[in-house]
DNA sequence: ATAAATCTCCGCAGAAATGTGGCAAATATA
DNA sequence: TATATTTGCCACATTTCTGCGGAGATTTAT
């Protein structure tokens, strides 16, 4: 279970402060606010917090400078929330290193957005690696990414018109796919073909499905098309 | 080998889409456009861009469907460009999976910007993660640094085309990669070859570990592309 | 029950994709 | 300059895929 998320608020309007601050709260952050730039560069010296929101115009440090400072010591996200809305201005600001800028007067909600979605963005680029795109359905494993199909933890070697279809299916599962659907979207419609081929390779993919020893039916649906099921 | 950073474009107005190309040339990305959602998915899985912008109200499939879609499948940064400026669009488009939204009309400027603090984000975010310079792929051992691949401890000699190549494939390992892929990130945008080149350099890689005692493996995914697993 | 419609299965052949060996231009090396 | 290496390309052989016709089985409708 990971902590809660700490983040510094810097404006020198104390009012903004806690306005930012009671909304963040409500998300469940762990929240410090800061009334000039020196302090907010003080305390993240002594604590590392998660994320910092800080404004461009307070005393003593002003945030372009408190930006790239900070940026020369650590890769903390940083928004820049300020009252200057011009195009250099929030040209310099994420180019000095920050990873948003918003103008006031903004929407809370969309601050929260703004940081979630930064948040995401660094657990995305963390886990990368790691992340398998697969679809189970019934005994059946379909990974994406090696276009093939598992069962049992071995593939069971379609070909790439059998892995199309039965992707397609699993993607719609407990669902009935008409052929004229499949013809579309799995063959493409520059593809002129008999609407029989689709039992062509229905047929194949049936036939692959059982030898390798899986249960997963492919159920025809009369006059229609066809469907499989999530659960074999 | 780093190559240069390729963004793809979607929006329906095929002048907004050539205005935002001219600009990213400029900064020297490869790009792409699109003109609906679906023509820029199925790209998108042929051959993966580093970044993706895309507007809301689009033809076939809307930008944000799109958005969630492509999440579930990959960790790409998304864009969201559109003319959509309330609150409630903006927080639903970063809550989906976009890593940025901009309401039309924007300043190119601003957009490049937004573009490169997200890409300077994940640099900051891969810095701390990983310096492996060694990949361990079945019974080869790739050296980034030495810039060779070896078997029991011995170089097994490749060539420059085919050590990137394997390379790529290494890091890419279990997953499926395409000829049109392989073209850009190995051999670069720049070359113009024929696709059968890739054949080639496969070819006298796989001879190459076979003679060296090696038994890795180099796997043909028919009509896509090529794959190696992590276990021989 | 019977007829009509629809689906499954079999074998095949054309088409498409890939593997192989040789060749030559470009590049590096001595 | 001569030599060796690299790498893209071509032609041909081989493999693999996939749509089709048709026979027989299954389902639906009357």
């Amino acid at each position: 279970m990971e902590n809660k998320k700490l983040i510094y608020i810097a404006d020198d309007e104390i009012n903004i402060c806690n306005i930012i601050k009671s909304f963040l709260l409500k998300e469940g952050y762990d929240v410090e606010t800061f009334n000039d730039g020196r302090s907010i560069l003080e305390a993240f010296n002594e604590k590392p917090a998660d994320l910092l929101v800080i404004d461009i115009m307070m005393p003593e440090i002003d945030g372009f400078s408190l930006c790239s400072a900070i940026r020369r010591q650590s890769t903390v996200p940083i928004i820049i929330v300020s009252a200057k809305d011009t195009e250099p201005d929030k040209i310099a600001g994420l180019t000095l290193g920050s990873d948003d800028y918003l103008t006031k007067p903004f929407s809370p909600m969309e601050l929260i957005a703004r940081i979630k979605s930064i948040f995401r963005r660094i657990e995305l680029d963390k886990i990368k690696n790691d992340t398998v795109q697969e679809i189970r359905i019934g005994d059946i494993i379909i990974n994406a990414d090696k276009k093939q199909a598992e069962f049992n933890g071995k593939n069971i070697g379609l070909t790439g018109m059998e892995f199309n279809l039965l992707y397609y299916l699993a993607q719609n599962k407990d669902k009935a796919v008409s052929r004229t659907e499949l013809l579309d979207k799995v063959w493409g419609f520059e593809n002129y073909v008999e609407t029989r081929a689709t039992d062509d390779t229905i047929k194949r993919l049936r036939k692959k499905l059982s030898d390798s020893g899986s249960s997963l039916k492919i159920e025809t649906v009369w006059g229609f098309g066809f469907k499989v099921n999530e659960k074999g």
